[in-house]
DNA sequence: TCAATTCGTCTATTGATATAGACAACTATA
DNA sequence: TATAGTTGTCTATATCAATAGACGAATTGA
């Protein structure tokens, strides 16, 4: 293998270099390449490193130093800026602030939209409501230490979750808006994860760089009886966190 | 919201248009919008809706289509030739070939690579051994009817497992190359995903077209006494795979 | 058979991407 | 205070990506 393949930029793909060495440059950080507020090689190396012009480092580095992931200073050198990622719970009992509670100094949830609307197939099948039956839709998103860390859309039965939305904005938590709802527990059932490009309207909630990707974490909750409360869609940037899994 | 921000389209991000569109119109066809076998709007339609020219949605089609995904016909239509995405099930019982069995005929494990080597500290502090202790890493890649699913690379206490490389070589199946090194039952200890861009021996190896994600579930399998057996670090093609996590 | 619909191909133009080279501005250090 | 090393900016050129319009080729159904 050459070295220049060795490299994995392909050209000819859509994807413009600068941005292929952008995405390698964030992911060698998040793997501890460079170490915290550690220094990049120069732009000469990285160019002959990726097979490319400098300028198209350069570029690399740009939009880097726009996501706040770099800090370049002239004269000196490219420097690392990010944190660490944070890790996730997924478990039967999982909420959402308790699991980071070791990884951040602040946690916090926002209330973004909400509206009622006709469950569409999927959400009142894991609802176990009939088609077009009236659910609650919310759309809310969470950050750590004021950096965006997810975005969730969430749908809940109207007939028995009728205010909800206006209980999860005062409390910013979802486990207290169920208390007044008269649900003092609750587990999650199931999670499927997948991971996709985000969307226009996640980039923006989510402050990522076009092309970003996001972890999608489909999950219904039920109630101590078993009784599912709660269907919902939750996308998480990639780069910033990872799902650690309990069995 | 204009009709055509809603479409998520960005432009100067340095993915380009077709691409983009290319990717979404992949995401629909995972998300059932078409239909198995069934036929995407007409050229000038999916332009309009994307908010581009035919030509950039001709593109995109013309990649989609070197992809397997499509079908065009002139005259006719384009169609979707691509099967569903697998749902891969991640449990304390989690074996690759039983989870998967209603979901494809044909089920197969391939032994690319083993090198002895030298534990990396995330590798020494999973499998419970020294730093630089010998281990045996292991690269995998699992198919389903034909379609490359996932690509493993895993590392294993030498001592205990010299020659396993060969059993699973000869068995096309880990539980089996297990079984004649002693260990009758294992269990999956902890799973972290995560997702990032295929980088470019997974983009070869999977068949995926260059900018495609692939999701990383990195694992510890232990023994019935909880001794580490197996640290693994998992890549699934996210287009064709998700992940169940069963709780 | 005819018209409508749809994919396939061609030309032309504009802006973004990538390469190449040169030099300025700044930093650290010998 | 030189000097080497690094980032910042400029010009120029070639190729890719995207738009625009026109027309050919194949299919379908009236």
């Amino acid at each position: 293998m050459s070295a220049k393949a060795a490299t994995g930029m392909d050209r000819r793909t859509g994807v413009a270099l600068w941005r292929q060495i952008a995405d390698q440059i964030r992911q060698g950080i998040g793997a501890g390449h460079f170490g915290e507020g550690g220094r990049l090689p120069p732009e000469t190396a990285l160019a002959e490193r990726f097979g490319v012009n400098r300028h198209t480092v350069r570029g690399a580095i740009a939009a880097l130093v726009q996501e706040g992931v770099l800090r370049a200073e002239q004269g000196r050198g490219t420097f690392v800026e990010k944190r660490k990622r944070l890790s996730y719970p997924i478990a039967r009992r999982t909420r959402f602030s308790e699991g980071l509670r070791d990884q951040a100094q602040e946690r916090r949830g926002h209330l973004l939209d909400h509206a009622h609307e006709a469950a569409e197939p999927r959400v009142a099948a894991a609802l176990g409501l009939d088609a077009d039956a009236p659910v609650l839709r919310v759309e809310t998103m969470s950050e750590a230490d004021g950096r965006p860390v997810s975005r969730a859309t969430s749908w809940f039965d109207a007939a028995r979750f009728e205010g909800i939305a206006e209980a999860i904005a005062e409390t910013g938590s979802v486990t207290l808006a169920y208390r007044r709802h008269g649900v003092e527990d609750y587990f999650r059932q199931s999670t499927i994860v997948s991971a996709r490009h985000a969307d226009a309207v996640d980039l923006a909630a989510l402050r990522l760089a076009p092309g970003a990707i996001v972890l999608v974490a489909v999950a219904v909750n039920v109630d101590t009886e078993g009784r599912p409360i709660q269907f919902s869609e939750t996308r998480f940037a990639a780069d910033r966190v990872e799902l650690a899994v309990a069995e």
